[in-house]
RNA sequence: CGGGGUGUAGCUCAGCUUGGUAGAGUACCUGCUUUGGGAGCAGGGUGCCGUAGGUUCGAAUCCUAUCGCCCCGACCA
């Protein structure tokens, strides 16, 4: 992509609406634009992100046996009083009439209707387990929404719906998310650990909340040092038994600051960080299925009510959650997985001939091995060029100049992460992106 | 929803106390110079001073209402 026929407005000064840092940096970095309280534009930049981050959840559900639909943003509020939510979801909920004057919400969640399409088609223990997910704007109608992105009133949500026939079936079901949403977010570049969270009316102990550790996060929250140091397993069979992976990952104490007791947390090993919750899993057990009636017959034709559970990620949180995770004093540092752009060329005198030749050169090059990579070949001064793009955080930029030509054909190649720079060969340059 | 703040140029903001021709920096446009970390000089204002009433000879400024946005709290992916 040319960034002289992009579209990338980046902002000088910082915006007086955005306080956190996440918002501030996705504003100046032409991310994202502000529509109303908390509703945004995605910009192409902002836009490229969320897609790679959708894309890494999209992966790793379907590894583990998720199977992708599309729910519609509008949903019947005849589900909701069958489910028995229309009274109990209150204001937040955005109800909206259509010109016949049918009440529609736009959906918070999609419980119910992902349990309609469930009792409508499923008839028998043998189609079973079935786990659907959808990744769907939704809407809460937050009294107070804030912070950008991070809770935003309209938002990227994936939601998951495991169906099982019994009990142990759904714990199985819940294992394969848990396990799932360990391998997601590693895949971000983000650490994050699974906290017991509240599981209020439904009890028992199958609900996890995901927190992303970030110096500047939200809420406190604590836990066992070795969290820092154990990495997501790799390469899991999605049929084999999880449970040894869950236990891994629940034995170790992890707790936000609204559960953690007292004297856990004085603990010796026990380390207190800022963390931002970015998932959630939850074992419904027949809360909806029941209201719903989705039934199923077993293996010995009796009619059973099924067992669900629901599994959420924001994932247009995480993108403001990854840079709250990696930035620096001048702007982002993307992790690449997620990067809007691997790689960009800076062409510091544009207009030059021989900056131009091998610019363009090194651009076409990326471009044939399939590189996803930026050419900022506008006309603006080396400062400026410099600045935005540190800013937006391009992994990896390869600086073409006058200077380095003259001495010796060679251009720098710069780590965005460590600030590193090293003289190279155009060879070596290409080598360091391709060989990636 | 309780408490506080704020709305003036694309952006950051001054002017309001004490009413009298709409401002600065930056961005943007033109020209010349410059060209490796947000350039310099010269010229250009792009504005329903959130909106609606009111007071006044005269309102960005005072009064009333209303809307938007931000922050703290309660609440939440």
């Amino acid at each position: 992509m040319r960034y002289s026929k992009y579209f990338i407005p980046t902002l000088k000064e910082n915006p007086g609406e955005a306080q956190v840092v996440s918002h501030r940096l996705m504003l100046r970095a032409g991310m994202i634009s502000q529509l109303s309280a908390g509703i945004y534009n995605w910009l192409p930049l902002g836009l490229k992100v969320l897609q790679k981050v959708s894309e890494i959840v999209r992966d790793e559900l379907n590894k583990a046996s998720a199977i992708e639909i599309l729910m519609p943003t509008l949903q019947p509020v005849e589900l909701w009083q069958e489910s028995g939510r229309y009274d109990a979801y209150g204001a937040e909920m955005l109800r909206i009439k259509d010109r016949n004057n049918r009440e529609y919400a736009y959906g918070p969640t999609a419980e119910e209707v992902v349990t309609d399409i469930f009792r409508k088609n499923i008839r028998s223990y043998k189609d079973m387990p079935k786990n659907l997910y959808n990744i769907q704007w939704k809407f809460r109608d937050e009294t107070r929404p804030r912070f950008g992105l991070m809770r935003g009133r309209e938002f990227l949500m994936k939601d998951a719906y495991s169906f099982d026939v019994d009990y142990e079936a759904a714990k199985k079901s819940y294992y394969r998310m848990f396990t799932a949403y360990l391998n997601i977010f590693e895949r971000m570049g983000l650490k994050t650990i699974p906290m017991q969270a509240d599981t209020g009316p439904i009890g028992g102990n199958l609900s996890h909340e995901f927190i992303v550790l970030a110096e500047t996060g939200e809420s406190q929250v604590y836990c066992h040092k070795d969290f820092l140091k154990t990495d997501a397993p790799q390469g899991v069979d999605f049929d084999s038994d999880l449970l040894p992976i869950y236990e891994k990952w629940t034995s170790l104490y992890a707790a936000t600051d609204e559960v953690c007791k007292e004297e856990d947390i004085k603990k010796e090993d026990i380390i207190t960080a800022r963390g931002i919750e970015v998932g959630q899993v939850f074992y419904l057990g027949k809360k909806y299925s029941e209201k719903l009636k989705a039934e199923v017959l077993n293996d010995k034709g009796q009619p059973v009510t099924v067992e669900m559970g629901c599994y959420g990620i924001g994932v247009s949180r995480v993108v403001p959650a990854i840079i709250e995770a990696s930035h620096d004093e001048h702007g982002i540092i993307w992790p690449e997985s997620v990067a809007p752009f691997k790689a960009v060329v800076i062409n510091l005198n544009q207009g030059v001939s021989e900056t131009d030749k091998v610019s363009e050169e090194i651009y076409q090059k990326l471009l044939n091995a399939k590189v996803d990579v930026l050419y900022d070949d506008r006309n603006e001064r080396a400062g400026v060029k410099f600045k935005d793009n540190d800013l937006i955080g391009i992994p990896y930029q390869i600086i073409v100049g006058k200077k380095g030509l003259e001495n010796g054909g060679v251009v720098e190649f710069k780590t965005r992460k460590t600030g590193e720079k090293e003289t190279l060969s155009v060879e070596e340059a290409l080598n360091k992106i391709i060989g990636k």
